[in-house]
This record gives structure tokens, sequence and C-alpha cells, in this order.
DNA sequence: TGTACATCAGTGAACGCGCGTTCACTGATGTAC
DNA sequence: TGTACATCAGTGAACGCGCGTTCACTGATGTAC
């Protein structure tokens, strides 16, 4: 046999990489299956080895983030196995409303970058899309639990507060204003995280 | 001269509107000269008597909305000259965080169905929808004014949860999930207007 | 009131470009012996 | 260890379609007289 075993893995997570980052940038339409295999030191050609169509690679792209980019996004924010529960929820807040993660589109969570694409999109790309939301939910679920009986409720709406705050700020053309949120939504969801006692 | 004074300000009109129910059903890339045209009732070669380009048009059916749809909406919300300023906040919420606007694609506010698409388009759409939120937020402003010292903060962030939970309601698949978050943002952002004595 | 005319909104065919996708081919890799 | 071979990842040209935009033409409207 030719190549070595995981030699198409390792090339077909760097095109799904790529796109990832792409899509951040350019959204769906804006990104060329030529752009993304040039990106990622490839031709055109070669993408139908490994993926089926480019909504395939937008659904891997999307959901990618979450063990990928994502991974290393919460290990920067302090969040892992060893995080305690009652810190990870104010974690998060402060690292996703933060002015860091605003302007980085290229590692920004595809909820902030893709919205509007995904709700388009086929069954697959807008399961993608939910996974995200459910982890963050989930997320903050975990570590309110302790203190608090709205706490579904609370997560829910820290999510809404986040990926909203995020989204205006990064599509308004005032960065005065676009700032004005950011900072506005984060001290709103830490007053609703220290709400109950 | 041929034909009257208003008659291509009306089909302009018609035109704008086509365009404002297309976008918000299908985004940007997924509508066409074409298929606006056809639904004004018109065919494809009229368009440029009336719009330099369709990123042209597209501005002018987000901006729309404020003065046109968008009026018809508040005055159904119970929004109008003479609402008490203190019931505004809570009439605004309560409409826009409602099951009957989530499920309203063809008259739902543009700052939920195109934020991705605006994200990416010319400076003209990005000023159209930044005009929208202004106006959200303002009224939030007005209507807190009143009892509330901490009132900018509070009004974006109303904002942010609004835009934010119903573009999520709006992209998650899951229409459960869709409809918990729809709730758990009002009920929360009902909270934040209490929230003050 | 009626007829000839000028205007320009609207028509629909055509243009040209970009992009997703396909395909015949190449050449690097690892295996057989 | 070295050579012939089979595989298949990668190449790049080509295809075909859709859509934004253009353009020569048509015909409805209102005006002049």
């Amino acid at each position: 046999m030719s190549y070595n075993a995981d030699h198409k893995q390792k090339v077909r997570g760097k095109i799904v990489e790529s796109a990832r980052i792409l899509f951040n940038r350019h959204g769906f339409h804006g990104v060329t299956i030529d752009k993304v295999m040039n990106f990622a030191g490839l031709t055109r050609g070669g993408f139908y080895n490994h993926f089926e169509s480019k909504e395939m690679l937008y659904s891997e792209a999307v959901s990618s983030f979450l063990m990928g980019r994502g991974a290393q996004w919460r290990e920067n924010a302090g969040i892992n196995p060893g995080t305690p529960m009652p810190d990870m929820a104010r974690r998060m807040l402060t690292s996703y409303l933060s002015a860091e993660h605003l302007n980085d589109l290229d590692g920004q969570c595809p909820m902030i970058a893709l919205p509007s694409d995904v709700d388009r999109a086929k069954p697959e790309v807008q399961s993608a899309y939910q996974g995200l939301l459910e982890a963050m939910v989930a997320l903050f679920e975990r570590s309110l639990e302790a203190h608090n009986s709205k706490t579904r409720q609370n997560a829910l709406s820290l999510a809404a507060l986040c990926v909203g705050g995020m989204i205006l700020a990064r599509t308004l053309p005032s960065s005065e204003l676009a700032k004005e949120i950011q900072t506005a939504a984060l001290a709103t969801s830490n007053e609703i995280l220290s709400e109950s006692p």
C-alpha cells in the first residue's frame, strides 16, 4: 500500500483547520474550495479525495472547534478538568466576553462567526452548531448547580448573552459601541452569576 | 413626461419590501435579483432602473425595517407615542422574545435573520444594521431612565439578550431547545428590568 | 375631445465570470521478491 | 540491499451552471396642440 496509515488523516485535519479559519473570516459563501486547499498547501483537485462536498467540510469545520482550537482556548481561559466547579462559569464568561476573543477572528467561536450561514445550512451543520451551544450551556449548568435553583434558565440566558453580545459587537461598524456592548454583557452576566447567595 | 410622479417611488418600495422578505427567509446569498423582481411582480431587467447593485438593495432592505414592517410590529406590541415610558421596555421584550416573533420569518427583525451576512457586507449595510440596534437600545434606555442608574449597561445587555436569544433559537434545529432559550431569555430580561427598585 | 409624439419604466435575451465538481493523469510511497 | 511494481494521494485542466449585470428594444403613459 502507498503512504503510511495516518498520512491521510493528517492532511484531512489540515484541510478542516484551514477551512475553519477561513470560514470564520469570510463566512460560508466567501470561501472557495480553491482557497481552502491553497491555505492548506494543496491544490483544488484533491479536495474530493477527502470530502463529499463543501457543505460537509463546513459541518466538520464547525464541529472541529470544540475539540480543536476551542480546547486550546479553554486551556488559556483556565478551564480544564482540574478547575473548581464554581470558577468555571466566571472564567468562561471572562474569556468569552473579552476584547481578545472579539478580535481573534481566526480563533473565534463559530457560534459568533457563523449564525446566519448555519441557519440556512444542511442539518449536519446545524447539529454541529447545536453541539457547541449544548456544551456551553452544560458548562454553565455544572458550574452553577451548587448554588442556584434557577440553574437552567440562568445557564441558557448566559449563553444567549455571551453569543448575542459578541455577535453584535462583531457586526457593528462602530468599534466604540462594539466594545460597550461586550463590556455591558460581561458585567451583566457576572451579576447573573452572583445573583443568588 | 411619462408616468405620474410617485409611480417610480411605489414600485421601488415594492421591490425593497420583496427584498426584505426574501433576504429574511434565505439570506443575502440565497436570494437572486431575479427572485426579488418576480416576487415584486416584475422582471429581472428593470432592476437597475431602481438600484445600483444587489448590495445597495440589501442595505435598503435592512434599514427599511425600522419605519416599515417594524413600525407595524411595534404597533402590535403596543409600543407607540402614547405608551407610558416605563411600559415600553417590557412590551418590547415580551414581543421580541415571543414565539410569534420567532416563527414569523418574513416579518422578523433583520438583526436576528442576517447577522453574519451583515458582518461581511459593505459599510452601508453595516450602518443600517447598527441603526436598528441603536433604536432598540435607545428605546430601552428611555424606558429605564426613570428608575435605574445602570441604565446604559442594562439597555445594552437587554439588547444582547434579545438578539442573542432569538438568533440561537432561530438557528437551533431542536425546536424544544429553541423554545427553552427564548423563554429563558425572556424571563431573565424581565428580571433585569425589575432588578432595581 | 382627439391625435401625434416624446419619454422612460419595464422586458427578456445575452454576456461573462466565478466556483463547485469531475476526470484523466502523475509521481511519491511502500511492498514483493 | 536493490529493483520492479501496484497503489492512490495529489495535480491541474476542463465542464457546466447560476447569477449579477448590461443592453437594445417595446409599449404604456402623459403632454402638446
